[in-house]
DNA sequence: TTAACTATTTTTAGACG
DNA sequence: CCGTCTAAAAATAGTTA
């Protein structure tokens, strides 16, 4: 049981620090759920385990909230990116409610399909370079990917 | 006060579906802290609130998680990918613990820089498509971008 | 609109099997 | 490694300012 408040900070005990992974992994999850449900709208959460395994949740799809993501942020970039910083220096990106955004691009004149076959084609070459990239950065960082 | 207990569904009144938006939204980003600091763990959520606008939080940033995600999961499709289906049809993606990730790509005589450059290249490329497919997909679900 | 307040529900740390 | 239990902490729906 909960007796004392939990400090939030880094737990030292790997097993206990999986244990509270997993729970508040779930309970991330679940939450994300009801804000998709209650707010009828789009959320996608993703994380990794220490062995670095990914658990990611995301409604309609993971991959369709990080593509809406990433157009959406490349759209701001020709207008000023309004960033609210939050504590703790980690990034909080919100963009100002009422605010237009533009979606003002070449390629008019694409059908769906081929707009398509051209995504896939890019999506996969992007996917190596990706990979290649992270690879080098991360691989610096792989201490733990050996568990008990 | 929370009186009795709310049903998670839909909240038809529009008011009080961005207030809870709004409040969920906070206690989302609350637990993703949370998690990130007590289980020392790489985390982002990312969330659209119903005039479109981006809410996204990240550890150690949004678009860092997001390429880890990415890479990860096309570095499992030359493999198998285990993919744990939740309640609901919504995605919830896993890779098994314990499990070995591959990064074998070609590209390997690459340098970092020139990776980097071709990165950036097909990143524009790229949004440009995905801008272009986004707004095909939402143009038709943009009933409510005019807000009070 | 956005911010407190607070009664209740919900989450969760730790224990146990 | 599951899951279950439980007391205390935390989140939050509805209200009020």
């Amino acid at each position: 049981m909960v007796r004392t408040k939990v400090e939030i900070k880094r737990i030292e005990d790997k097993a206990k620090r999986h244990t509270t992974f997993t729970k508040r992994r779930q309970g991330l999850f679940k939450k994300t759920k009801e804000l998709v449900k209650r707010c009828d709208t789009q959320a996608a959460v993703i994380t990794f385990s220490l062995a670095g395994n990914i658990f990611a949740f995301g409604h309609p799809s993971v991959d369709n909230v990080v593509n809406r993501y990433i157009a959406a942020t490349s759209a701001l970039e020709h207008d000023e990116v309004p960033v609210h910083e939050e504590a703790e220096k980690d990034a909080v990106i919100e963009t100002k409610e009422d605010e237009e955004r533009l979606f003002e691009v070449p390629l008019k004149d694409m059908g769906m399909d081929e707009l398509e076959e051209l995504n896939r084609t890019m999506e996969e070459m992007k996917k190596k370079v990706v990979d290649k990239i992270n690879g080098m950065i991360w691989s610096s960082k792989n201490e733990d990917l050996g568990l008990p």
